[in-house]
DNA sequence: CCAAACTGGTTGCATTTGTAACCATCGAAA
DNA sequence: TTTCGATGGTTACAAATGCAACCAGTTTGG
């Protein structure tokens, strides 16, 4: 345990980065192959698809992605017609973001391989498995929320 | 709990990203201030500097990056004189890399800074969130390894 | 009422990334 | 040997991303 090097295989940001990466890209495949989203996109079509209405600013705080990011997802959705504008009344400058039949139907048809891949991952832990990932993210997250 | 819905907020590979990547930008505002490193090299950086010598091959299985970004970062940390190239003896495709006497000193310099975030971040940890986060994120990188 | 500071969202431009095609070398099989 | 498929690594080009500057509308304080 030599003071001076840093072990990246017991470094957490190095293993939760790479294993996160591997995940989500091996998951991309699925909404890529499918409908040729960007993740941005997916996040954006399954952020409308579960709550219905949103924001933008709504969406960039729920999935932490850049505002621009955002804003180029919500526009390519709209160019394909899967969601609409609706202004906000009292403030002009908000738009309320809502998915068409069209982009309802292709969050519903993905929704169900999403759970799929998910199963088939989490199948592999154990119980306690599964149950110390969920609590070690949850404490994570937590504590970069006190963090800066 | 409809089943047409998917609840991003428990959704794993979802909060895993968003985590990963959250922890991640942080850290990497040391790397980048400091010397204006993007990710990968730094990652190349701290491979080299762990384990004193290794081709670009084997620094893109132990990293999960892409070989291009491997070979980007490689030429970027060689330009800076940080790193050089070893052809190898016996086949001529393979070059073995090392940091120089500048890129130790670069890592010598960072490695106190990541184990200080990465403390900084478990600090804020039960003794067994911690256990739970590490358990946790080598289960499903064993599962991972297991599909497909 | 007005200016200044702020907020929601978009855009231009530079950097980073992914993909595929590529070059050189190697190993195996004919 | 010669040939052909794999492998280590690079590069050209396209797509995705980040940053900063921006526009429009809103709030706040004088």
């Amino acid at each position: 345990m030599e003071p001076d090097i840093l072990e990246l295989e017991s470094f957490l940001p190095y293993r939760l980065y790479r294993l996160a990466d591997t995940v989500s890209r091996e998951f991309s495949k699925i909404y890529k192959e499918r409908h040729g989203l960007t993740r941005p996109e997916w996040r954006t079509l399954s952020g409308l698809g579960e709550r219905g209405t949103m924001t933008a600013t709504e969406l960039r705080e729920q999935s932490a992605m850049h505002k621009t990011k955002v804003s180029r997802a919500v526009a390519e959705l709209e160019r394909r017609r899967w969601l609409t504008r609706t202004p906000d009344e009292s403030d002009r400058r908000v738009e309320h973001l809502a998915l068409t039949k069209a982009g309802l139907a292709a969050y519903r048809e993905m929704v169900p391989l999403a759970k799929a891949f998910e199963s088939e991952l989490l199948a592999r832990l154990s119980a306690e498995e599964r149950a110390a990932i969920v609590r070690g993210v949850a404490a994570l997250e937590e504590a970069l929320g006190e963090m800066s």
